[in-house]
DNA sequence: GTCTATAGCGGGATAGAC
DNA sequence: GTCTATCCCGCTATAGAC
């Protein structure tokens, strides 16, 4: 049974996905969603604070989905990093979080926050792995683990924003396999 | 002796890299600019073409930056391609003209020409580097020059992604230089 | 909890005088 | 070429009845 408050968080997380936050407005989720003005701002005391919800929620999601990957994946480090590399993904349409961080409102640090908290969880994970990584001597040794998380999570964001650019919906798979491609050559044993 | 029409291009190269398209109305280009509402409209027919006109130019713009930086870097093509990567970057602003891609209104294929032309431009460019260099034994013969190039600019616009999420400004570099380190364990010679 | 009505504001553009 | 006045619309709520 769905509650009509998770359904605008629902119709929210859709919509921030497809339009991101500033282009997204009230009337936009109603007319989605079929609940009423008034149920709106009786559940929700404003946007930003359905949309802080909605990301809360996609964060969770994310990092759930993330785990999910990089725990059932059998193999070493690069196996991991590269089923996460190669999860399928609507590239047109852009990362379901990292698609809004250049909306200008969510320079707010409220907005903020659950974009902080899925980019660090990810970064942190990522780290972690890649330090297990080498000091087990499967990685190269010049590497620097916090480095090479960065650049993992770029390659994806930059993926997206590169394939929306010039419409090309397997650039972001491109940059992924080039990035794995570049990683399989720091892989010793 | 700038015009008034060169005036208004100029401002609004200014407001996409800070607000993007839809964020930017016709009121604020009038206010930072100086200029009057009966001005804007004599010398462009809508906001649109205004913003078209400012990403031409913020393309041949970056086009041109490009080029410069390759062809006075002195060294092979890893010193070449570091010295792209390593240009100062207004890490939390983002892109010049990456920044606006997710835009909602940037779907319209008008607006998306000049991003296309400009990703397009380093897109053949780098290809052409890669490809020379490889053919020339000094990159390894395993790395496919497009899927290299594609990934170098996603590294970079992801970069800006990244580092704007999780508001550190050192961010866009980490990533750069992590695919730096990545690059030249595949040069030769 | 949900409905309809209303409000104030800014966006994007047009009209016509100067 | 530039100015001011005006227009219609959608955004982000708020008010008060049911």
């Amino acid at each position: 049974m769905t509650t009509t408050r998770d359904l605008l968080v629902d119709t929210m997380k859709q919509l921030l996905w497809e339009r991101g936050y500033d282009a997204t407005s009230p009337n936009h989720v109603l007319e989605r969603s079929g609940v009423g003005k008034g149920s709106f701002y009786h559940h929700f005391k404003s946007k930003k604070s359905l949309a802080i919800a909605a990301m809360e929620a996609r964060a969770d999601e994310l990092i759930t989905e993330f785990d999910t990957v990089i725990a059932t994946t059998q193999g070493d480090w690069l196996d991991k990093v590269s089923a996460y590399l190669r999860m399928p993904r609507h590239a047109l349409t852009g990362c379901r979080i990292g698609r809004i961080v250049q909306d200008p409102s969510v320079i707010d640090s409220e907005l903020q926050a659950p974009l902080q908290r899925y980019f660090g969880a990810l970064q942190q994970r990522l780290s972690a792995l890649y330090t297990d990584a080498r000091n087990e001597g499967k990685l190269s040794a010049g590497c620097q683990p916090e480095g090479l998380a960065t650049a993992t999570l770029s390659i994806v964001q930059g993926g997206f924003v590169y394939g929306r650019a010039v419409s090309q919906d397997q650039a972001v798979n491109d940059a992924c396999e080039s990035f794995i491609g570049l990683l399989a050559s720091q892989r010793l044993n």
